[in-house]
Order: structure tokens, then C-alpha cells, then sequence
DNA sequence: CCTCATTCATTCACCTTGTCAACAAATGCG
DNA sequence: CGCATTTGTTGACAAGGTGAATGAATGAGG
């Protein structure tokens, strides 16, 4: 007889997996996870219904453990004081991993974002079935702790809103992966993937700097200039999954030539590469890294200032023109090519200020700062958003 | 008694309005309206509902007569065939009014966008009352078949989704004028904003070249550039109803300065002022217009030719950064500047080839060649869809 | 301190709307 | 002529939303 098994676990248990509710359950707890403690008369309001529905939807979520009224009662303005409502999002956990040609990251989150543990593998090469077994070893290594929900696997490349298959890929040399069928098979978790920039994208927007936020983009710089757009709260895929792929829209006329031959793209100004040969031809050393380029301003080489400075206008040019066509309000900067803020930021402001439409309202552009384990993280948050899908979604069993 | 009105007369007495069908039933007629005849089995998987519920939801609609089943059964592969269904557009109709700083143009449409008539207003001046005035006198003109169920009223300037106000407008020097209030006291109809570039996309989507597009851009060319985007069947309002300022994009680091001191903008280009100057200037005319320079191009003057081979490249990559962020399939051109194209495709279609992103697919690129009451069109149909959205959004009663 | 307006939350009877399972209907194919 | 296939209908059922009435908790104002 097991009834002394203990009472937080017997809890635990009747917590009900995210897949498993009903649509207008899904809705709350999408809604609780989006935009964070909320009363019932505000999800009433931002969810179209009456209260005395969420009255009736939330009291079994109540009851089982997955939501919880914060002790805390909002208290602005008049009148009863709203009762916030919380996910309790320790009951869930999922995993993240971003894949690159050369590296796997990894991280266990709960499901509102928060990270638990992170994990890291170097891969011996970019094969399929190289890349599937360290993608399983490192989710046995991380997901010990049991009871995970769901697995988001992030890659560069385009895929649709919640794929399971890589199309093609050039970064790793793929053609037709069904990767997330792989894994599934081989780790029994339920695996979704996703272009990384829309998971980045998803992870700022869930639990990140655009939280709260229902408008904006995020355009990422390193090895190559990524974009993800939140409009209405949703994360765009794009009808091909194509969303974001502004790095040989052209800042100016001049500048160094790309690999397509074309002068002035974004990219032969942003990418990591352009950063590093910018400044490493003209002085001679083919020693230049990023974090040189970054010493080489620091110390006022003036090469490195005028390559920082064109990247800040190239930039600049981007999210103008970005802006212009959306109207968005808000930008997100992020990427390992950063840094270069430190001493593009006033060229970029210049540039936008520039280009920006004289009607459109000045975007606010923020800057964040983050490593790599912020693209498994929003991969993890693509598998919980997976599971809240309405309605939910499943791979087809294809072969 | 009157039991001998005539069963015509009867019967379209019994046609319920749109806005008084439930939630149900208006997204099937949404989705009818959107993509022509339907059976039920299709719109079944469209609205991702059991057939069964499609046969309750359609049945109500079929007796009273807001839809039909068409003859001609749709035979493709084998299976039963299905029983297209048709809304009977017939039962309501909507004005539609384009305005300008100097005219109105005004479309008497039924459900389905097919104009039963038009109507033109030279204005005196654009005071508020006057277009008020002329508006009002124009709708009762044209009105006077009875029975419109909404006024749709489209202008130049940032207004949210169904827009009630006016904010500020420099075509018309207006400034918070609730317009939809104003007319819907004069008139008795239920009015709805939109600004204009919306309005045509619209119309572009529900019964134009756009019809059955899930995904593509409007892009107009004239006074001014506009553009509208359509994602996922929805057309893009933008946060704050800025969608579409692109035409201070920078297209070249050469060419002529705009008003604001930009050099290369898009607009500097493409708009109507943009290319006569561009022609007569040079040429020492002053009474260059829009004809007289199609018709140099035409004779072979070198000027005129070059003027529309830059224009045809400032659209190109204009097309080319809409492309590359968000992965369009499709390109619609419009406005009365398309003339141009005799003259500028060729130069159009390379500078899309070379500034498109080499890993997405080129669009297509269509021309959709058209008078302002297509303008006046696209505002019934936002007049239209205003009363089929879900919930049902009338205006605040505000002062 | 007490009352009032205000906002939040609940209860209950009711109803809309979707589902499931079974079945009937209409077609092409062999 | 079966037979697979797809469409459409029926009826019992359940999930989930609504409106109105009520109670609960607070700040504002006298």
C-alpha cells in the first residue's frame, strides 16, 4: 500500500499535463504565462468573456494545482481589490536546445521561462546521426529529474510555425530530417522544432525583455542578421516560415561586396565575419576575433571605430526600415554581435532618426544582452507555447 | 392586410442582417466571402469544426435565404460530391466613400464587393462640414435603393482597425474630428474609418486580384506610396495603425532630395510629383503631368525614360525589403502611378532579382490596374467585414 | 464611523454551439 | 455490381459561455 507516499508528490500528481486541457483552460493558462499574475475580471476583459466564466474555468485549475491566487491583492484604483491568479509553472518542466553546425546548448525550464540547468556538448561533426545522439544523450543528462513535458529543439533555416521536419539546411548539410520523430522515438518526449530566431523571439516575448509587450521585433546580429516579429501578441512564422531575412536588404551604396556580390547589404556590414575582416584587411592580421574588434575600439584603433560605426548605421538602416513598414514601437537587440553597441549606438540612433518616416513614432530600441543558452531557453518556451497551441497540434505520423 | 406583398419582397425581409448572426454563423460567411463557394465539408476543415456542426450552423442561413446552394456540384476526385455554398450577396449592400483633400468617391456595393454604382464630389474646400455636407448628400444619392447596412469611409492618415475619429490629418487639416459619429447622425447608417491603403487592400483581398491569397502586400503608387499587408487571411492593422510608411525607405544614396532633406527615398522617386518634376525640370516644362510623361516615354525621350527606369528600380527594392522581411508570396501593385510599368518593369523586375535575399523565393509580382472608385470600393468592403468581426465592435458612445 | 459608489467574484438557470457515432447519399473505379 | 471514398444528416450529449442577481472588499466623502 502506497497512501503515505507523501503529500506534496500526491499533489503533484493530480496536476494536469498543459496538453490536456480543454481550450478555454489552454486560453487562461496561455494568457497567465503571457502576461503574468492577473485577476479573474482582467482575463474576463482581455479574453472576451463574462467573469462568471472565468469564475467556472479557473476552479478546477484551482483545485488541481496548476493556478494559484497570489496572497498579494491588486490594489489600484477603487473597488474590490482583484485577486491575482499565478501559474504554478514549477509543475512543468521543458527543454530547449539550439543546435549549430559545431555546438549544442541546452536548457531545463520550467514553464514559465525560468531556467533550471543549463548543459553544453561540442559536436565531432554536423551529422544527422552524430547530432540526434548527442541531442539525446544531453536531454538524458538534463531531464533526470523526470516529468518533462515537452522538447523544442531550435536550428537556423526556415520552418514553419511548429515543425518536425528540417527541410533543407545549409549550415548543417541537411536535406529532409525528421528530427523531431527521431527524437521522440529515441527520448519518448514529445518534440517540436522551430527556426532559432523565432525561438529567441518567443523566449523574449514569453519571459524576456518583451514581455508585456505586444508589438515588436527582435533583430539579432552574430554570425548572421536574424529577425522574429510579435504582432497582436502571436509570433509571426511568415506563410513559408521565410520571417526575417532582411540581412542582404541594402543600407548603402557603398561598402565592401557580400558573398552574392551585392554592395551595401546589411550583412556585409553586421555579421560577425564582416566585423572581423572589416577591421583585420585594413591592419593586416588575420588574428581579429570578435573580442579584438571590441579591445581594438576600446583603445580608439581608429579602423575599428569606423567599422563599429558603419555596423551602427547598417543597423540603424534595418530597423528603420523595419519600423517604416510595421510601425512597430519597439525593437529587441540581441545576438552575440552586440557588444558592438558600446561604440555604434550613436550611429545607429543617427540612422534611424534618419530614415525613419517623419509620421512614424520613434521606436524605443533596447538592447539585450545575452549568451547562448537564451536560444535553447526560447526553444524550451516554443515547446510549452507548442502545448498550448489552439487546437493543439500534433505531428502527422508520416513516414 | 398585406399578406400579398409579394413572396420576393417576403422572403428578402426575412434575410437577417450580418451583424445579427452569431459567432457561428458569421465566421461561415466570412469564410464564403472570402473564398467563393464552399461546401460544407470544406468549410468544415477551413473552420476546423466537425461537419456536423456545419450542417446546424448552414441550415438556419439556407431557410432564410443569406446563403444558397449551388447547382453545379463540385466533382473533383471521386466521393460523393460536395454541395458548394454561395452567400446570396444580393440581400445587403454598403457604401463605400474614398476622400481626398479636393474629391470624394463613393461605390454603392453589395456583400460580395460588386459595385451597383458610383458617385463623385468635387469639394469647395475641405472644411469638416463641407465633406461632411457633400458625404451626406452623396450616400442619400446614392442610397436611395434602400437598406445599406453600413457606411465604410476611407482617407489617408493612421487610423486603427474600424476607426471611429479622425486624429489628425495634414490632407485635410483635421484634427480629432469624429467623423463616424457625424455621419451616422446624418445619415442613420452604422459608418466605420479605415485609412485608405487598408481599405484597398481589403477590397484587393475580398473580391480582387488578392482573392484567395492567404499572404501578400499591396503596394500603391501615386500621390503618395502606400501599402497594405495581409498575413494569415487577416489584414494587417499595424499597433497603431502605422502599416506602411515605406516611402522614406532609402532606395539609392544618389537621386534627388525629398521634402525632409533625405536623398534616395522611395519617394523621391515614385510618386506622381516626384516623376513630372523629375521629367519637366530637366526639360524646362512646367505642364508635365502624369499623361504628358507617359507619353514622352512613350515618343522615346530619353529624360521620361530614365525617370521610370529609377522609379521602376526605387519599387523594385522597395518590393525586394518587403519580400525579404516577411516572406511574401505575392507582390500586388496599384494606384494611379502604375502607368509607369509600361516603362519601368524591366528595371523593376532586376532590382528585385538583386536585392532579394538569395534564399527566398521571388514573388509575383502583379499589377492590378484600376480607377479611384476601387479606393471607394475597398471602404465598403471594410464596411462589410467591420460587421462580420468577431465580437461585434461598434463604436464607443463618446463624446 | 457610516454610507455610497465601485470593482471583483460567485451562483444558478439557461442556451448556444460543438462533438461523437451512426447512418444515409452520391460518386468513381474495377 | 460491389466497394472504397467522400459528403451530408441526425440525435443524444457535453462543454462552455451568458445574464441577472447577489455578496464581498475596498476607497472616497461627509
Amino acid at each position: 500500500m502506497n497512501e503515505v507516499q507523501g503529500v506534496c508528490v500526491q499533489r503533484r500528481a493530480d496536476v494536469p499535463t498543459l496538453d490536456s486541457l480543454g481550450p478555454s483552460a489552454r486560453a487562461v493558462v496561455r494568457a497567465l504565462l503571457l502576461a503574468g499574475p492577473l485577476s479573474r475580471a482582467e482575463l474576463a476583459r482581455r479574453l472576451e468573456r463574462s467573469p462568471a466564466s472565468l469564475t467556472k474555468t479557473t476552479r478546477p485549475l484551482l483545485i488541481s494545482g496548476l493556478i494559484r491566487e497570489e496572497s498579494a491583492p491588486s490594489s489600484e484604483s477603487r473597488g474590490r481589490p482583484g485577486a491575482p491568479l499565478v501559474l504554478d509553472a514549477s509543475h512543468h518542466r521543458f527543454i530547449g536546445v539550439k543546435v549549430t553546425s559545431d555546438e549544442l546548448y541546452a536548457v531545463r525550464a520550467d514553464a514559465s521561462g525560468q531556467v533550471e540547468a543549463t548543459g553544453h556538448r561540442v559536436l565531432a561533426d554536423s551529422e544527422e546521426a552524430t547530432v540526434v545522439a548527442e541531442i539525446v544523450d544531453l536531454v538524458n543528462e538534463m531531464g533526470e529529474t523526470g516529468s518533462i513535458q515537452a522538447l523544442g529543439v531550435g536550428l537556423a533555416g526556415q520552418m514553419s510555425r511548429f515543425d518536425h521536419t528540417v527541410r533543407s539546411n545549409t549550415y548543417l548539410g541537411w536535406d529532409q530530417v525528421p528530427l523531431a520523430r527521431l527524437l521522440e522515438q529515441a527520448t519518448g518526449i514529445p518534440t517540436v522544432l522551430s527556426g532559432d530566431a523565432r525561438a529567441l523571439t518567443a523566449g523574449v516575448q514569453w519571459s524576456g525583455p518583451g514581455r508585456g509587450m505586444s508589438d515588436f521585433a527582435v533583430l539579432t546580429v552574430g554570425v548572421g542578421v536574424g529577425l522574429g516579429i510579435v504582432l497582436e501578441d502571436r509570433v509571426l512564422a511568415g506563410p513559408t516560415g521565410n520571417v526575417g531575412m532582411l540581412g542582404h536588404n541594402r543600407v548603402s551604396d557603398s561598402g565592401p561586396l557580400c558573398a552574392r556580390g551585392h554592395r551595401g547589404c546589411a550583412s556585409s556590414f553586421l555579421t560577425t565575419e564582416a566585423i572581423t575582416q572589416g577591421i583585420g584587411v585594413p591592419l593586416g592580421r588575420v588574428d581579429v576575433d570578435l573580442a579584438t574588434a571590441f579591445a581594438l575600439a576600446e583603445a580608439g584603433n581608429e579602423v575599428a571605430l569606423r567599422v563599429f560605426r558603419d555596423a551602427g548605421h547598417a543597423l540603424g538602416v534595418l530597423i528603420a526600415q523595419l519600423v517604416n513598414i510595421l510601425g512597430l514601437p519597439a525593437v529587441i537587440l540581441a545576438g552575440d554581435g552586440l557588444g558592438m553597441l558600446a561604440h555604434a549606438r550613436p550611429s545607429m540612433d543617427a540612422a534611424i532618426a534618419e530614415h525613419l518616416d517623419p509620421n512614424a513614432t520613434a521606436p524605443s530600441v533596447v538592447a539585450f544582452t545575452s549568451g547562448f543558452d537564451e536560444w535553447a531557453r526560447g526553444a524550451a518556451v516554443v515547446a510549452c507555447q507548442w502545448l498550448l497551441v489552439d487546437p493543439p497540434t500534433r505531428h502527422p505520423e508520416s513516414a
